[in-house]
RNA sequence: GGGUGUGUACCGAAGUGGUCAAACGGGACAGACUGUAAAUCUGUUGGCUUAUGCCUUCGUAGGUUCGAAUCCUACCGCACCCA
């Protein structure tokens, strides 16, 4: 599923290609985040002339509602989401722990109360992978635990384990793997013996991929870097490498050169349905007073459809005045912003100058705040 | 001409003797957002400031009181009703 094109001399920053039943996505790859079955305030046409290659979804969302059998009998989650490209699914782990208070957890599986109706679900590895497999989705992930980094070792230590028991049974509650591959997530905080120890017993497993799971979650941009640069190198080097839940650029080209393949994220379209743009020059909140009467597009220089047809001020006016076309056009723009991230990345990789990149290009210096 | 109301910070609107620089809405200003319970959330919004500090402010001008946005008098503006 995995092809190796180029590696860069400077990193372990690679160039590659992940092929799948729905067609392939070139890496390193941004997937946009489409929690329930829609990126939210983007159409697939807007997607599509983003550069946009492969989409996320949400198990633990559309679980419970509309549920898998009500999408697989609108036609599978491609059909559903009206996007005939690689999509990849989350298994559900990350939200019903990002839900602590209001769920059990045993090695069995996580009852929790659905936030919709306040109804209890279960979630198993069993149960994760028969909803992913009735959503169909070209790639699924493992059931895992993704525990809070700041907690102590011994908390990571059955976290970690906990995965592992959970991997094995999503292998095992796979039905589909000629039509879908199943990424193992590889856990252990900001921990490196933990890290190690849960990659090789994953790799042990032979999953067709894998994940880093449990970054970006408080530890730091600073320990991020740490972890990846002790764990990404554990993993196959015929497999894609999949960075979860990451992030901002700056995070994205610090992992592209520790070797990471595949990356997902809100930030593009959640932070720009609150008026908030990526530019390369930086971040700019469009609501910001300055903005009333900039004749500008969002970004300059940008081919993005929002730049091309909207001034800024007249965007800025569509989030006062609750305009919905506001949060959809920095929407659009973002997700362009963040497709022509991986483009430049890529030709970097492709002609050799990814080192430069990295030390040059101001987006990877752009993390919170910038 | 007579009567009844009303006038509070950018706007609307509470407050009717001290705990009021003044609730609450809205607006405005700024910020947050990393495997999306988020078109959401947070802070600020008289001035000076490090301040549990000082100064100015509740239509205007006086007055009562230890103390007034709150009570009294006059005036001004506005609303409605009767002539």
């Amino acid at each position: 599923m995995y092809q190796l094109l180029n590696t860069d001399p400077t990193s372990h920053a690679r160039l590659g290609k992940v092929h799948t039943k729905h067609g392939s996505f070139d890496t390193p790859a941004f997937m946009v985040v489409g929690t329930q079955g829609t990126v939210k305030g983007v159409t697939p046409d807007h997607l599509d002339a983003s550069g946009t290659q492969v989409l996320l979804g949400n198990t633990y969302h559309l679980m419970l509602r509309p549920g898998p059998t009500t999408v697989a009998a609108l036609g599978d989650l491609h059909r559903f989401m009206a996007w005939p490209g690689p999509i990849l699914t989350d298994s559900g782990g990350f939200q019903v722990f990002s839900l602590a208070d209001i769920n059990k957890i045993s090695d069995h599986g996580v009852i929790f109360k659905s936030h919709i109706d306040g109804a209890m679900h279960e979630l198993t590895p069993a149960k994760s992978m028969a909803v992913q497999n009735d959503l169909g989705a070209d790639i699924i992930m493992a059931f895992d635990e993704c525990p809070d980094p700041n907690k102590p070792v011994e908390y990571q230590k059955i976290a970690v384990d906990r995965t592992i028991r959970w991997a094995e049974a999503s292998l095992e509650g796979h039905k589909r793997p000629a039509d879908q591959s199943l990424f193992g997530i590889v856990q252990g905080g900001t921990n490196e013996e933990l890290r190690r120890y849960c990659a090789e017993k994953l790799i042990a497993m032979n999953f067709p991929g894998y994940a880093v799971g449990g970054c970006a979650v408080g530890e730091g941009f600073e320990a991020m870097k740490q972890v990846l640069s002790f764990t990404t190198p554990l993993l196959p080097t015929n497999k894609p490498r999949y960075l979860m839940g990451v992030g901002f650029p700056r995070d994205i080209v610090a992992a592209v050169a520790s070797g990471i393949d595949m990356f997902d994220c809100v930030l593009p379209t959640r932070n720009g349905r609150n008026a908030y743009a990526f530019t390369r020059e930086g971040a700019i909140r469009i609501r910001n007073a300055k903005f009333t009467r900039d004749t500008g597009p969002i970004e300059d220089g940008c081919d993005c459809y929002a730049c091309r047809t909207f001034t800024r001020g007249a965007i800025r006016h569509y989030f006062f005045a609750s305009e919905m076309l506001g949060p959809l056009l920095v929407s659009v723009h973002n997700v362009r912003f963040f497709q022509r991230l991986m483009e430049d990345i890529r030709r970097a990789i492709a002609q050799g100058t990814f080192d430069d990149f990295r030390r040059n290009d101001p987006r990877s210096k752009m993390g919170p705040g910038v």
